[in-house]
DNA sequence: CAACAACCGGAGTCCGATTCACCTTATGGA
DNA sequence: TCCATAAGGTGAATCGGACTCCGGTTGTTG
C-alpha cells in the first residue's frame, strides 16, 4: 500500500511541509494545535488529516525521524571508541535527544501513552541500538551480560518526562549511575576487571 | 487561608467523596471525565469545580495522598532492615506505586506536564524519603555518596510512563541496575575497581 | 487536451473541560 | 425554635481543540 502509487508531487510536498512544520512547532514548545501546524505548513487542517490519521500520527512521524537519526550513532561510536566509552557516549546522546523531545512535551507523552505500533517500532529500534553497544561491552568483559537494551532505555525514559529547571544535570547523573550499574555486574563477577 | 473557616460539613463530605471517586475512576482506568467522576461522587460538576480549581487539581490531590502514604515507608524500612536492603525494598515499593499510578494513565502525565507546585511538593517529598535511605546507606559505607534522592527518583520516573505488557519485569530490572549503580561508587572507593 | 483520480479547503460536528447565574441548605445567633 | 445569610450546589451554556465531510481544484495519464 505504501508505494502502490508514488504519491503525487504536490501531495508529497505538503506532507513533508507538515512534518517540518510540526517539528518546528514542537521544538518551539508552543502552539502545537493542528490548526497552527497546518497554518505553518501553509495548508488547511483537512490536508493534514489526509496525510495523518490523527494528530498523534503526525507526532509519531516526527518522532520516528528523530529516532532514526539517533539510531545511526552506535555503529559510528563503536568504530571510534572502546565499547564502554561508546556506551557512555551514546547514553549522553540520548540525553541530548531527550532535550529535543522535551520540546515536544505532552505530544511525546500522548504517543507514549498509546501503544501505537509506530512508537513500539521506535522503541525497538532504540533498544536494538543499545543492544549493539551492550553486546560489544559484554564481549570485551566491560559490561554485565544480564541486561537488555530495552531495560536501559526504560531507565532513561524518565528523563524525557522531566521538565523542571535542573533536569539536564539530573539526567547526566542518572546516566552516571546507570553506566556504573551496567559495569558493576561485570566487575562484581570479578574475573578480569578492566584496568 | 486554608483554615480560615472549618468548611461546612456537607462540603467536606462532598470533597472527600470526590477524591475517593476520582481515585476509583483512575484505578479503574476508564472514564476519568469530570462528569463521570462527579456522578460517581453523587454531585454535579459545578461542585467538583467548587473544590478543585481544575481537573488536574483533583488528580493532584489524589496523587498527593498516594505519595504521602508511600513516603511513610522509609522510616519503617530503616528500622527493620540494613540500609542497603531498606533502599532496595523501597525501590521495589516505588515500582508497586508506579503500578497504581499507571492506572491513572495520562491523568498523571498531564500533571507531570504542568509545573504545578503540588507535584513539585510530591516530588520533593519522595526525594526526601530517598535521601533518608541514601544517607543511611552512605553512613554504613554501602552506598556512594554523590547521588541525590532526586536523581534516583528521576531514574525511576521512566517506569511510570511505561504501559507495554512486560513493563513490570523491565521495571524490576531497572531497579537492579540502579541499585548496583548506587552501590558501585562505594565499592569503587572501598575496594579494587575498574579504572 | 479531456477525463479522472487524487488533492485541498475550511466550515461544521463532536466531545470534554470549565463557567456562571440562580437555587438550596447548613449554621449560629436572637 | 426559627430566621437570616453566606457557604454550597446545580446543570445548561460556553469554549477550545481534534476531527469530518462535501464540494471545488489540480496533477496525471492516455
Amino acid at each position: 500500500m505504501p508505494s502502490s502509487r508514488p504519491l503525487r508531487a504536490d501531495a508529497r510536498r505538503n506532507r513533508d511541509a507538515l512534518v517540518v512544520a510540526a517539528r518546528e512547532a514542537f521544538l518551539a514548545g508552543d502552539a502545537a494545535h493542528v490548526e497552527e501546524i497546518a497554518r505553518r505548513a501553509g495548508v488547511a487542517v483537512g490536508t493534514l488529516y489526509r496525510h495523518f490519521e490523527t494528530r498523534e500520527a503526525l507526532v509519531a512521524e516526527v518522532y520516528r525521524q528523530e529516532v532514526a537519526e539517533l539510531c545511526a550513532a552506535p555503529a559510528l561510536l563503536l568504530a571510534q571508541h572502546a565499547p564502554d566509552e561508546a556506551l557512555r557516549t551514546f547514553l549522553l546522546l540520548l540525553v541530548e535527544h531527550a532535550a529535543v523531545g522535551r520540546g515536544m512535551g505532552e505530544a511525546l507523552e500522548s504517543i507514549m501513552a498509546t501503544d501505537s505500533p509506530v512508537f513500539d517500532d521506535a522503541r525497538d529500534e532504540m533498544a536494538r541500538a543499545l543492544d549493539e553497544l551492550l553486546a560489544a561491552g559484554v564481549a570485551a568483559g566491560l559490561v554485565r551480560d544480564d541486561v537488555k537494551g530495552r531495560v536501559v532505555l526504560r531507565a532513561l525514559g524518565g528523563i524525557c518526562g522531566m521538565r523542571a529547571k535542573g533536569w539536564k544535570d539530573d539526567a547526566l547523573q542518572v546516566v552516571t549511575v546507570l553506566y556504573d550499574g551496567l559495569r558493576y555486574g561485570a566487575a562484581d563477577r570479578g574475573h578480569n576487571a578492566p584496568e
